[in-house]
DNA sequence: AAGACGGGGCA
DNA sequence: TGCCCAGTCTT
């Protein structure tokens, strides 16, 4: 026999070796998870939608909400949009729960409200791709596919030593083919999750607890003592800075005890979630240090403007609270500034344009009364004619790049006017989420 | 192939 | 506080 023939047979000896014992402790240590108690594939859907990029204990309170408000593929098929983004609202990456919907009409429509079993028409699915058609078909319906999430490349990575950097594409299929060849016959859901329950919590990304760890024994990286360098992969670079004015506005008059919230627009970063209207910051000072704090007068002013071409009718009095809000690719820092709503005063003939088309949206109709749709295409002529309108001695806004055309452009959606009551009505990011409940609760209210 | 797209846990 | 985690869609 060559070298080359003992290797394989050595390779084949260690497949063989993991599968087996993989399989035997997760039979005896799985978790007890809300979507395991039964094999309802329309369950480990919205599991597996959930767990993308999702931790077990975050997803746990979330699946059993959504399931409870959306018990099957029918009822979130025909819920309203805005109801299943609040029942997301804190978990993260939207388009997510916006897909889920969009997939949610596809079985309904095209296989009777039965998620399919077959490869073609899971994949097909809106928000599936690789990983999740693999969890689907094997958790669901016990089909020997592959699921390889980021646990399991790091575990396969491990225990095969394999050095490909895992960011890349290639290196995803490889793993496939991998995974596909240690699934044992007639155990594809079971072993696949047993995959992702190892690197859940033996084979963790920091310090893997190998003591505990049942294919130890086999496993090359840490034979070779090399576990905590493995996987390789190439690190993302940093979010980009951005420095952003927010305005808490509070009501006056018939407006008294509410503040000003306004809908993102239907695509692009938080899509059609609520928020504090909120601008680029100029750029600091030359000589100012990077960051910088802008001084009160010029940040005052500068909402003033921004205000005033939104169509808000209120004054900035002075910094609240600044807010941080970490996206994988930006950083928010938000200077809010409480500002007063002003009484509407007569107007001058050029300047009501500005105002009217603002006042458009406003109104307090309830949840799912309307759509971020009905807005979509409306933003340029409303902007425009706010632009046009703008009164000589309030010049417009100096454009530069704030790398958020989306929040920028919300300046034409829709507003409302909300007390804490309202805020269940309304899905918010997490800093919004925060900011509104520091106000409520300072207001006593 | 690279960028967009949130939020939380850990040392 | 800074570092790490990572599926799918879009460009």
């Amino acid at each position: 026999m060559t070298t080359d023939e003992k290797h394989i047979e050595a390779q084949q000896e260690a497949k063989l070796f993991f599968s087996r014992f993989l399989l035997e402790w997760y039979h005896l240590q799985k978790r007890d998870l809300p979507w395991r108690r039964h094999r309802n594939p329309y369950y480990i859907w919205i599991s597996e939608i959930m767990l993308q990029q999702t931790r077990v204990d975050t997803v746990i309170p979330y699946f059993n909400r959504f399931i409870e408000q959306f018990p099957t593929v029918e009822a979130l098929a025909d819920a309203p949009e805005e109801e299943v983004l609040k029942c997301w609202e804190g978990l993260g990456y939207y388009s997510r729960a916006r897909n889920l919907q969009h997939a949610a009409k596809q079985v309904k429509e095209l296989y009777g409200g039965q998620v399919p079993d077959d490869r073609d028409a899971v994949f097909s699915l809106k928000g599936v791709g690789p990983y999740t058609a693999g969890a689907i078909l094997s958790i669901a319906f016990n089909r020997p596919e592959p699921a390889v999430d980021g646990n399991v490349m790091r575990v396969l990575s491990r225990y095969f030593r394999i050095e490909d950097d895992i960011a890349k594409g290639p290196t995803r299929v490889k793993m496939e083919k991998l995974a596909a060849e240690l699934i044992p016959e007639g155990e594809a859901g079971s072993f696949n999750q047993a995959l992702m329950e190892l690197g859940a919590l033996i084979c963790t990304p920091k310090s893997p607890r190998c003591l505990p760890c049942p294919v130890m024994e086999h496993c090359a990286a840490r034979l070779a003592g090399c576990e905590t360098s493995l996987p390789v992969k190439t690190k993302a670079k940093p979010p980009r800075p951005e420095e952003r004015l927010a305005a808490l506005v509070e009501g006056r008059g018939e407006h008294a005890g509410r503040v000003l919230i306004r809908q993102r627009p239907a695509s692009g970063l938080l899509a059609r979630m609520w928020e504090l209207p909120h601008w680029p910051a100029p750029p600091a000072e030359a000589g100012g240090a990077r960051g910088a704090l802008l001084p009160e007068a010029a940040a005052l002013d500068r909402l003033r403007r921004s205000m005033s071409q939104a169509g808000i009718l209120a004054r900035p009095e002075g910094h609240w609270m600044a807010a941080e809000h970490t996206f994988s690719h930006i950083v928010w820092t938000l200077q809010v500034y409480r500002c007063r709503e002003e009484a509407a005063l007569p107007l001058a003939a050029e300047s009501r344009a500005v105002y009217g088309a603002a006042l458009v949206e406003r109104g307090d109709s309830a949840l799912g009364a309307e759509s971020g749709a009905a807005h979509a295409g409306r933003g340029d002529s409303t902007l425009a004619a706010a632009l046009e309108a703008q009164p000589a001695e309030d010049a417009p806004l100096a454009l530069f790049d704030s790398g958020d055309a989306a929040a920028d452009a919300a300046d034409s959606g829709a507003q409302r006017w909300i007390s804490r009551e309202d805020m269940k009505n309304y899905a918010f990011p997490n800093v919004f989420l925060k900011l509104l409940n520091s106000y409520f609760d300072e207001q006593g209210t």
